[in-house]
DNA sequence: GTAATATTTGACTAAAAGTCAATGAATAAT
DNA sequence: ATTATTCATTGACTTTTAGTCAAATATTAC
């Protein structure tokens, strides 16, 4: 990495901090732009070097700890389906945590926009989730653990929105009950029943 | 209804068409508020008469389906737990599907954020579905159908996140299959289980 | 008939999103 | 080593739009 790509990534790591920090203390709508660049120490302008629009930024907070969800299912899949599972719904729920509401405000309006597609690499983050979840499930047929004819595209729906149902749940409440107490409680009501005529 | 009421009505009334006509057309933030009130054929400075912030017009826009569905379900009362239930999740579904992704993308928004606490009489949406189900839950423990020591307030917060989650669902995948369709397989999949434990 | 009250209006203000040409430092080419 | 090119950085500038407000108009109350 040269000089060059050092500053831009330096620079590009400066505002998704500022603006993390700074979205989860007053919420998306009651900052602007140049709150963000203030804090992160650089001009305005570098901020549309970055990010198309002020609301991109929201995809990229939410990538880092997010991505590290999808590396450590990776080193999973000897597991159990419900062990992964139940993993994967705890890490999202202590990700939804960190981020806070408000970010997970704004981060779930662009998710639920389908032509809301920012032009950089990665898409839209729940298409990510769906093909990460999917994968699980079709893991588990392949190993035998779940029958043949478990009807994958279906569960997936029905799993992705036991996730995001959760963390709705969770913003309404205002972040009142524990994650990871109440993550233990779905999994534990939700997920085992779903999935029950599909196991071996 | 005086000549005032009526006048102050119809232009409420006007904005709310053309309001809801233009966010499922065009999206929330693709709209300004001269949009809407030069479709409305009324000036801009009415909008405030009316509304305090651009956003609180999707709260009433969405106001008026969901309300009918609350009546419908007074004069259920006498109908088994689970038919009422599974009504409720289809009238919920029409409503997302005849609002559009646009206008239920803002209004989560607006629903998962705790200060966002809309000074007109009925406050926040979600605290309105919530009792709702909340009351048809306690219904159900008083006429017996539900075991007595149901935990009434953890049942509503799960039952709550499958309604958020359902549609959250059904947005991210574009409105791309058949939301009654689709609520008949969520209940049948979802509602049963969670409620097997509680039911006599 | 007159005073009080409420709705409607659109020009105006304030704020913030987003643009862009200039700058200068790093890299590549000769 | 010198020159040309590329690219991150900057902040003043433009444009858009949310939200205000005082005046005008219509309705109701006294």
């Amino acid at each position: 990495m040269n000089k060059r790509q050092l500053s831009a990534q330096t620079t590009r790591r400066k505002l998704i901090t500022a603006g993390l920090e700074l979205i989860k203390e007053k919420g998306f709508d009651a900052i602007n732009v140049e709150d963000i660049t203030r804090k992160a120490g650089v001009a305005k302008g570098s901020f549309y070097t970055y990010f198309k629009r002020k609301e991109d930024i929201v995809l990229d907070i939410s990538r880092t700890p997010f991505g590290e969800i999808a590396e450590e299912l990776q080193n999973m899949k000897k597991m159990e389906l419900i062990e992964r599972l139940t993993h994967y719904f705890h890490r999202f729920m202590e990700c939804v945590e960190s981020c806070g509401i408000n970010v997970c405000r704004q981060w779930t309006k662009d998710v639920l926009d389908p032509n809301n597609v920012p032009d950089n690499k990665d898409g839209q983050k729940w298409k990510y989730d769906f093909e990460m979840l999917k994968s699980i499930l079709e893991d588990a047929i392949s190993n035998g653990e779940l029958k043949k004819d478990t009807p994958a595209e279906l569960l997936t729906h029905i799993i992705i929105s036991e996730l995001y149902g959760m963390m709705t749940c969770w913003c309404m409440s205002d972040g009142k009950f524990e994650p990871l107490e109440w993550t233990h409680k779905f999994c534990k009501i939700q997920l085992r029943p779903i999935l029950k005529p599909y196991l071996h």
